[in-house]
DNA sequence: TTTTTTATGTCAACCGGTTGACATATCATG
DNA sequence: CATGATATGTCAACCGGTTGACATAAAAAA
């Protein structure tokens, strides 16, 4: 059997009271009583039992994190950014890839509740699929959950507007937005609010498509196919993510279309790999160690208790010029 | 206060011990009484406290994950299909990424023994970094360990074959391999094996270059630039990852290279990510999903005390020809 | 010397759920 | 009607650690 706090105490020659006074530094302990019981525990190979303490405190650190997968370069950059960000606070994550689907969310928001989680940071999609009684601290990274729950972002706004002003200043006529699905209530609709400003700003009429499924790492080529048919003389693209804008290029290069020349392309996430691999895309650069991080932070006030005003958080986007523009 | 059993036994109007037998189905319970305990249940929002649940049954159904980091597209697809496999099976995973640090990687074992997890998967390179009494199970995916741990690997030797094999049949005559660094006891090691062998079967004289380094997204470029000083008649390589290739691949293009026609490039892994954005790459096809499988049955078995005869369990791998070769 | 402060022990209750032992009552079956 | 299967309740112990109340004794300060 695995050895226990009596265990250390008779091994220490000490009341078990004393082994949990050292183990947490209460009350009154002498640097030799100290001694003697690490030096026990050590000797006995005691590992505290977690479970036990987390049961009585009421309080676990453990985190829960919702992503779609991990095997998206930014949920896999995102999922390492906050474990990290965790691990620094004492924080433990229990990780959940709900593969956008509905039911799976459901049930690993209940998983999670039934560990006793103190907090959950949720970066998924279905909206309404929310706790009944949705008693742990959540915050969401660029999705809207539900209407009381708070939310970390990049400037979406400002991204969609880089992107597309850089479409246009790079000679861009005729600069085509292509998105996720929008019946995802997500703040990343913003950048194509964004696209179509500045687009009648500068008076263009702007043009968007929109890729209805989200498999992600099976981008459905029908969609790009219809744009190059419908529109042969398209110059610019600003692609919602790196990894579209890849696919996108790889099509319009087989059509014979030279880029950055007949055809300019922006992406959008600047995941740490994508720079790596394709460091000539020009791409809006999400801040995702600082979405991490101030994720956990509005998190932890909230186990805390603190009151919160800004329900929204908003962090600032970059520009990486590539050569695909 | 959050509900608790009983809090369900009174809006039931049964006993706490009822509602228990209902929970865990054991002994002879009505069809009446089940119906009153989940609408009970249901009624005041009842949510089962799993960290009580697991102290009383020494049973967790947390499973520990350790690779370097999620960010890397390898690892985030082999945590993707860890949890996928660990989720269907009524397990939970606590995320632990080690970046390649010793003292983290100890500093999560001994995490995950306190929260006392049923089974470990490591997929790590620091060995002799072990719990000291390693009470948990363990197995270890492509990597040694130590001695007693059961590994789980996809057979590297064959890949580093079919990888060499595949630039002498396209011609090379003077192919290099680039490796990780080899202090690193990992299986990976057979691939450099696998590639010297049939070099010397061709009498060949095997070239092999070490990146010092385990910083995955930021390789070092220093070996690949003093490659093509060393040999500027290279005409093939085999790298040992993906990224690896591609980056010579682009270090290759900028001095002039044309790629399949003056150097012939091989990669490993092949993880969907790559496989989707390069899929112009030849490589080595890691079965990821089965190794993730793989492991966790491994785990089952020795979690539930079965004898396994065979420490070294080897999956298949896959050879992807593109048009780098 | 008296009073604090420091140091440690004993004991029981608690965190929330599980389980075995035992009692009791209803119902169906032979 | 006797018997066994079904159904539910009561109670206490247990999982492993924490904590408050209280007692006691030695060391330090007044």
């Amino acid at each position: 059997m695995k050895p226990k706090i009596q265990d250390v105490a008779k091994a220490a020659g000490v009341s078990p009271t004393t082994v949990s006074r050292v183990l947490n530094n209460r009350g009154y302990i002498s640097q030799s009583t100290k001694d003697k019981v690490y030096h026990a525990m050590e000797m006995i190979n005691y590992i505290p039992n977690d479970l036990a303490r987390s049961l009585y405190n009421q309080k676990t650190n453990l985190i829960g994190v919702i992503v779609p997968s991990t095997s998206n370069p930014f949920y896999g950059e995102l999922v390492a950014e906050i474990e990290h960000a965790c691990n620094t606070k004492g924080y433990k994550v229990l990780l959940c890839n709900s593969l956008h689907e509905a039911d799976k969310e459901q049930e690993y928001w209940d998983m999670l509740q039934r560990n006793q989680v103190d907090g959950v940071i949720v970066v998924t999609y279905n909206r309404g699929v929310v706790p009944k009684n949705h008693s742990a601290p959540a915050v969401a990274i660029d999705h809207y959950i539900s209407s009381h729950m708070h939310v970390v972002s990049s400037d979406n706004y400002k991204g969609g507007e880089a992107a597309t002003q850089e479409l246009l200043t790079q000679g861009c006529q005729k600069p085509i937005h292509i998105n996720g699905p929008l019946t995802l209530d997500t703040p990343a609709n913003l950048r194509r609010q964004a696209y179509e400003d500045v687009m009648r700003k500068n008076h263009k009429e702007p043009m968007t498509y929109e890729i209805p499924d989200v498999a992600y790492l099976n981008i459905n080529m029908e969609t790009i196919k219809r744009i190059f048919q419908d529109h042969p003389d398209v110059d610019g693209i600003f692609a919602s993510d790196d990894l579209l804008a890849i696919k996108v290029m790889q099509y319009a290069t087989s059509l014979g279309y030279s880029i950055p020349n007949d055809l300019k392309v922006v992406g959008y996430d600047g995941t740490d790999l994508i720079q790596t691999i394709y460091p000539e895309l020009t791409t809006i650069v999400q801040p995702i160690a600082a979405l991490a991080e101030t994720a956990l932070t509005v998190l932890e006030k909230q186990m805390q208790h603190e009151n919160q005003p800004e329900k929204e958080n908003v962090l600032p986007i970059q520009v990486k010029e590539g050569h695909t523009t």
